[in-house]
DNA sequence: CATTGAATTTAGTTGCGGCTAATTTCTTTT
DNA sequence: AAAAGAAATTAGCCGCAACTAAATTCAATG
């Protein structure tokens, strides 16, 4: 029994947004772009696979063996992308696009090959964990760039790749995994970051600072 | 407007089947293991498409633009396999079930990519010609083995790729294309036929021998 | 505590690409 | 030339995954 891309879809994007181990119709329905109904419908499809449980009205959580489908998706995306921009040398914004189909088409024995070939990587291009084969994932404490209150010792760990032109825009002005960043005035009232990013002094949105993870090595001394 | 993955194999099934310019509707049904009125139904998409005109109760035919995009569709599906076998070293037969997967969804970027990657191939493993980026293919004029009345002196060139079963048997006894050949017995009442593969005594299936294409190096002497 | 409003679900439709059963058309055979 | 048989098409249906419009339910507010 294999499931659909759509099926694989919204299990992939539950995992995403079970911050609070509940997620609702409606923000599973505008993160796949589909009205209401449709995630309802599906929602009732994958609870009868019990890959889910529903509570209407009220919400949808993984059940463990939709958790473990979900990160076999999370692990095929995450390689592929790392495969695609280390191998072939794709930019991070299109591997995250191509990744995205790629993921449902992935057979175990490519999936091996690929994982052989970039030598097991635990983290992708982004700096996202890459599930491994058994479904277990890293748990990063890291913290969003926007909510740093300021600090000088910041190192970039992750960016969330979600949005393709956000990911090309970050990664022209270096803020990259690895990179060094200092934070020199916290949000202010026009909802902007002074920052300096390996030296360089940049003034960051307040909104796409929610999709940067940093290090603080402040709090670490 | 982009083409749906069935639409993509109807195309690529129609170029492969045109062998004397019509392609009847049942011909197409048993390909793509559908039934009859299915074929006949996705043909009438296709040719309101204008990708192939129809002639009712008679057979259908690729337009230019058709041929177009089933070559593009080959093209996809070699590179890959290609792809897939140099660089990936998965199974000849292993690949072509990928690559029928991965043909659909292959960005132009990934294409040029794997392209250059493997420095332009013309053949993919099988021996079979990849089109290019504009549409061109080269044209075969090699013999089935199982039409070579006998001879000494004979090369593998293309060995069809659609069985993955006989694709796995063929490079198990050295039938891959490069080798030499030589056909001691021609087919015989049992259908057998008796052949010498790089020096070691094979007896073969007539089947299967209308598979192997063979460059008959006598006759050009 | 009743009401309002937002979120959710139900009801009913659509397009796609399959299917079976029935009909039509072409070809071949008598 | 008529009849039989095979191939193709039409008719009508199904599952999937989307949609809109209408109901329902929950929560929050007066």
């Amino acid at each position: 029994m294999s499931l659909s891309e759509a099926n694989q879809d919204y299990l992939k994007a539950i995992y995403k947004l079970r911050a609070h181990g509940t997620v609702t119709t409606q923000a599973l329905a505008d993160r796949l772009k589909v009205a209401p109904p449709s995630a309802t419908a599906m929602i009732k499809k994958l609870a009868a696979l019990q890959l889910v449980t529903h509570t209407p009205y009220y919400g949808v959580q993984l059940t463990q063996t939709g958790e473990k489908i979900a990160l076999e998706i999370i692990r095929h995306h995450r390689l592929v992308e790392t495969y695609l921009t280390e191998v072939l040398g794709l930019g991070w914004d299109q591997a995250h696009i191509e990744a995205e189909r790629w993921e449902h088409i992935l057979s175990e024995e490519v999936e091996a090959r690929m994982d052989a070939a970039l030598g097991s990587p635990t983290r992708d291009p982004h700096g996202a964990a890459i599930p491994t084969l058994n479904g277990e994932i890293a748990v990063d404490d890291w913290t969003r760039l926007s909510e740093v209150s300021g600090g000088e010792n910041l190192i970039v760990r992750r960016v969330s790749d979600e949005n393709a032109e956000l990911l090309g825009h970050l990664r022209e002005i270096g803020l990259v995994p690895g990179a060094h960043v200092a934070v020199q005035r916290a949000v202010g009232a026009e909802g902007t970051l002074h920052l300096e990013i390996e030296g360089q002094a940049h003034v960051f949105g307040i909104a796409p600072a929610r999709f940067v993870y940093v290090e603080t090595l402040d709090e670490t001394l």
